[in-house]
DNA sequence: GTGAAAGCGCTAACAA
DNA sequence: TTGTTAGCGCTTTCAC
């Protein structure tokens, strides 16, 4: 609590060469933990270090050396998927001498690239990106000068490492149970076309064509329903209404992911329609989803791990390697109460259902 | 796109003096936008520094002047509450030249001292705090080095400006809510005393407090009865359950925020309570709250706007204002389903509840 | 209005 | 094993 606490004043290195009566670079060298310093200079300056109060200072370091930091840029808090990714990278720097720092993407400017810049401006030793929508060409270019981890795309490039989740395994499960439910007439909500477009390599556009394929090849190319929205985390609600208000009501509807399926859900309310008569299913598996009275199905990604595993590859490369690294985390699909078999077409009432089997 | 994005290289305030040819200073006064510069030199020094795609460090600025960095501390980004927080700063830097970093504080480690002495070791020009554990007399003196401004905590202090929400208003409308509901077992659910204490400042301790002297003003003293969860944002299920389920059943339960409140709604859900029998009221205004799913009664905290008027209050004092200001934005109630009028003692059939009135 | 020069606190060669 | 020294890229007097 005391001196080592104490404000960061202005006790610098040579203050405390002074009281230790060593050099400036006899104390750096015991901070940085380097070769060739003797158990009892280490203990006189780490006394000294103690009793002023030193903490270096990042920024004179990090116009020589390293800065201990670890930068990762998020595109958005509120989607509760991220936070995990923090807790894992957290987690996983706990007790190491690094410190992450997050740089929020400002929605209100281009898209990511400002938030990495200005960690790099920042000297961070290394770079996790959460965006999905930067250019993986400019990522490359900065890869050349910063370790670089891209979280969540799934193109492979190689100056920099990735952690994806399988989005098309995850999706093909999730596919797999609504057809074994007996449903056919699926729609897919997501986003604006410019953001899922096919080979972007980002998870909402592997999972819209997958959809696409899944329907194909169970016959169903016909009932291929995408519906889009112009901002999907908000706009969904919107969106969905108008497609279960619309005559060709699906009996279920896939949500890009779990944030959106919220929005379907309300919808579904507001319709005066309950889970028997439209399936929905989200994807990310927040932990709301396992509510009560959200009781959502939806394909659990291990945030937590992915952002561990991200930390552990920067660390690895600044360590040294150089060789790329992709990282695959297996998805699991959660079955809730929100997807049901369908009821059949036109009946309304539970005896002719009944029947119908 | 091109140069004024491409990678950090090391192009330094030097390179653009010799392409714009001017002297080193005259390049730092126009990135400044220092006095002293003709028209002509800054469009000159401008097209170099675009040309050679030049940022500068700000390691290297962060010795001698500002970093045009702010960093906030942030307990836990799990709660919706802080994302909320962090979008209302963010919003309010966007097109000022500060960028804001946010240090989570690492759960496994000593409350958030180490993310904000984190951050002032990377000599941000200003630290906005969250942790509502931080001791008053550290921010005090850690506010002589660096503009501090500290988030939800209700003791005033000289050094550092504070935003706040009027919590014991709040209480005090969800109270009278319940009472005027018709409620007299009022159960709060809330963490471990040691962060309860009162005369802490935090925003639980006036919580309760309020709970305690709203009762005792109903005449109610002797039906107060305090819950404590050991993690209250994951153990609250656990002590609802325990609750709900002993032979003292509240007809009310006021979680100390909305976290805790989900869990309790859980927990009236698995004890196969209906929201008839048992009242549920939270503390935030979270969005899931609106969920048709969960339909929480709850004090709205404007989040973004706190986030807005830290960032604003944070500015003036790096701008040179002295004197302490203390901001307090007055909470909401939002009234919703899950909060009724509680069911007459031992009538268990709609018939008899009919009957009371 | 512009440039030269002196550091800011630290690290990394190299010398001792 | 330890100390000396030369910068890292920038800001900031202070001359010109």
């Amino acid at each position: 609590m005391a001196a080592s606490r104490s404000s960061t004043g202005s006790v610098t290195i040579e203050d405390v060469a002074r009281e230790a009566g060593v050099s400036r670079a006899a104390v750096s060298k015991v901070i940085r933990d380097a070769y060739g310093v003797s158990p009892a200079m280490r203990e006189r300056v780490a006394a000294a270090i103690e009793q002023l109060g030193y903490r270096p200072s990042v920024s004179a370091r990090g116009m020589r050396g390293k800065t201990f930091t670890l930068g990762i840029e998020i595109p958005e808090l509120s989607n509760p998927f991220f936070p995990l990714l923090l807790a894992g990278a957290t987690a996983a720097l706990s007790g190491s001498p690094y410190q992450l720092i997050i740089a929020p993407a400002d929605p209100a400017h281009s898209e990511g690239y400002r938030a990495i810049q200005a960690l790099v401006d920042r000297q961070v030793d290394g770079v996790i990106a959460v965006s999905p929508l930067v250019e993986p060409a400019w990522l490359t270019e900065l890869a050349a000068t910063v370790p670089v981890v891209m979280i969540g795309r799934h193109d492979r490039a190689d100056g920099y490492d990735t952690v994806v989740s399988d989005d098309e395994a995850g999706t093909r499960r999730l596919m797999r149970h609504l057809l074994d439910l007996g449903h056919r007439d699926i729609a897919h909500l997501t986003g604006e076309s410019d953001r899922t477009a096919p080979g972007s390599g980002v998870p909402q556009a592997i999972r819209l064509q997958t959809y696409r394929a899944v329907m194909q090849e169970a016959g169903l190319g016909d009932r291929v329903n995408v519906a889009r929205a112009v901002d999907v985390a908000t706009g969904a609600h919107r969106t969905a209404l108008q497609l279960l208000t619309g005559a060709e009501r699906p009996t279920a509807v896939f949500a890009c992911h779990d944030e959106p399926a919220l929005g379907v859900l309300r919808a579904v309310a507001d319709a005066g329609l309950t889970a028997d008569e439209v399936s929905v299913a989200g994807y990310d598996g927040i932990d709301i989803a396992g509510h009560p009275g959200i009781s959502l199905t939806t394909v659990r990604q291990d945030g937590e791990r992915m952002g561990r595993l991200a930390v552990e590859l920067l660390l690895e490369r600044i360590t040294g390697r150089t060789e790329p690294r992709h990282e695959v985390v297996g998805p699991d699909l959660v079955v809730r109460s929100s997807t049901r078999p369908p009821r059949p077409r036109g009946t309304a009432t539970r005896l002719q259902a009944l029947g119908d089997h």
